[in-house]
DNA sequence: ATCAAAGTTTGACGGCGGTCGTACTTCTGT
DNA sequence: ACAGAAGTACGACCGCCGTCAAACTTTGAT
């Protein structure tokens, strides 16, 4: 279990990776779900219906991808969107996911 | 062959069809391609390395997710990029993928 | 010390999607 | 009428990815 995890710099975020991070439904919920909660979330307290070993391949692409930050906090690992980075690198990406089509549209 | 494709609508536009359209490299490069030609262009006459029956698919993903309108010219088919469209739809998207480390970077 | 909680790792499986070749259709010139 | 150009349709193949169960690790609580 290796304790720190390596995350990519902003100036090695592609796109290619990203969007294979965010086409996946679980994985763009989680995304969204850190966004509007504004805050650090464990692995654990998401709402999402897979298997853990499941949900720690998901983060695990998420983190390699740039647009999650992962650390421990005891036997808990934390979630942090890496909003302003992504921003920096993709403007208008993350945005474009919030957008009212882009969850379940009525009107 | 149909000769009118079926176009969907704006309101019907859907996030998870429109990403898996753009998660594919050469699906992308015909979007940019599009983008940045500012013209209508046709299936022959775009950059890309694959038959010309991987190229009939990737348009028809294309299509079907509303990102270009397809229309024939005589035994051509012309493809026009729905910009205005997918960016009421998802405001941002399609410039994310303008942006300069989208493309390949240097800096 | 023990036990439970929270994730990770590994291996296996199944389905979907990108790819191609071949055959076919439709239009345009000649 | 014929030939060629431009795409399309259909199968087939293959590799990748999401999924899970089971075994393991690490930490925290009792």
């Amino acid at each position: 279990m290796d304790r720190t995890p390596s995350h990519p710099e902003v100036s090695k975020f592609n796109l290619q990776q990203v969007l294979e991070a965010l086409v996946d439904p679980v994985r763009r919920s989680i995304v969204i779900q850190l966004d509007t909660a504004c805050e650090d979330i464990t692995c654990g307290a998401f709402d999402i219906s897979v298997s853990k070993s499941t949900a720690t391949h998901h983060f695990k692409v998420l983190r390699e991808a740039g647009l999650i930050r992962q650390y421990y906090v005891g036997t808990s690992r934390m979630n942090a969107l890496r909003r302003a980075e992504m921003d920096q690198a993709f403007p208008g990406l993350l945005d474009a996911l919030a957008t009212p089509q882009a969850q379940g549209v009525s009107t």
